[in-house]
DNA sequence: CATCAACTTGACCTCTGGTCCAGTTAACTA
DNA sequence: TAGTTAACTGGACCAGAGGTCAAGTTGATG
């Protein structure tokens, strides 16, 4: 259902840790690749996120609308793989990078810290979020229970754990989704549009705040 | 605009409030209303929203697909009007019903009435609000900065003035939105859909307290 | 240079929301 | 009760999006 999603670049993560043998991904399809994401981006910077069609980015990219799916899978799986991309920064920070966004501070900060970056992140992307958005709700193929998304996963994972080291008596993998999904809210969006990411950054951070620092709230 | 969603609905109001003429809405019109509301109403119970399309509600319902249309505008029009109904009864309690959902108790305590409210009315209508989105997302009319749902609104606005009487200091519009919010999360109704609702009714609780009674979080 | 799997392509398919208008009918009036 | 009219109805029709596929092309490898 991934190889599906993903196509053949599931075999370049596999051969990448396997023996290493296996075909790698030709020069004229990595090419495509890049072409493809960055008339993708381009185009979700000029136009609304539902009138970049699939077809659009392929005819921008120089390229036929067959090798966008062969590549990606579906349009979701464009988005997805643009996401990636964004966020891989943010990833490897959190992952291994200095405190308090890396390993070290104590939770309670790292959680801060994370949702600032997290909406800055956020309030350069708006875009392309809500474009994602869309592509799931529009997708043709919606096999089984609706895989979740890589990097929104990958955020959860690190804040509920966060949120349950400070404080075990929360229901940390709600509070997670709580503070994580406000950017799928399509107000707060609106608010990160209208370049006030000041302001959801701030209220985030008064909610965490008063969360995690029982007695301490402000 | 909201005409056009609306149809010939938007007679009903404005002659029910002015001077009380013009035709009133046919009996057949009437029925047929009802009609596609319910068979709506029975297809989301039974089938996934992204599954059922506006012809089918009008077969079910015993009715041509334009008559739906011209009744609701547009899926997210016959949504829209189905979100209302269901939530008709929880708009009366908070505007004049007893306390503490209605006016009359702290603006601490509404808050968390009303939370608790409309997760209980949430879980019920997993599938509508979803389905709602969906059709949001989906619209192929989408013009202007798309009105926001009015039932949404109406939530919104109460509990955001509830935030900013207990906590003037708080941006109560974002928190509103925060916490309201939540419902339009595909892993929280997710969780919904399991049935889980009291999680979320005691997390959004548990963000509610400790962030409105400042000092006895908890 | 031969071989072949990967890659490319665009015509084509399917499905859905939405439009339209010719025909029907409920409701009001004389 | 008959007449008038505007609202209502329905389903053929349309546009446009995501997704498929078979036939042709080409980069890499030995």
């Amino acid at each position: 259902m991934w190889a599906l999603l993903y196509g053949p670049l599931v075999k370049l993560s596999i051969e990448r840790a396997g023996v290493g043998e296996q075909r790698r991904e030709r020069a004229d399809a990595a090419r495509n690749r890049r072409a493809i994401l960055e008339a993708a981006e381009e185009l979700l910077r000029r136009h609304r996120p539902d009138e970049v069609s699939v077809e659009q980015v392929a005819t921008a990219a120089g390229v036929g609308k067959g090798t966008v799916f062969h590549r990606f899978g579906s349009r979701a799986g464009l988005m997805l793989a643009l996401m990636e991309e964004r966020a891989q920064e943010l990833s490897e920070a959190i992952a291994a990078g200095p405190p308090p966004l890396g390993p070290g501070a104590p939770p309670h900060e790292r959680v801060l810290a994370f949702l600032d970056a997290m909406v800055a992140l956020a309030s350069r992307n708006v875009g392309l979020i809500t474009a994602h958005e869309h592509a799931v709700a529009t997708q043709r193929n919606a096999a089984g229970p609706r895989e979740a998304n890589p990097v929104y996963r990958r955020w959860h994972d690190h804040v509920s754990e966060l949120i349950a080291q400070a404080r075990p008596d929360l229901d940390a993998t709600l509070v997670a989704h709580l503070l994580i999904g406000s950017l799928h809210n399509e107000p707060v969006a609106r608010l990160l549009l209208d370049g006030e990411s000041g302001r959801l950054a701030a209220g985030l951070r008064s909610l965490a705040t008063s969360l995690l620092s029982p007695g301490t709230a402000r």
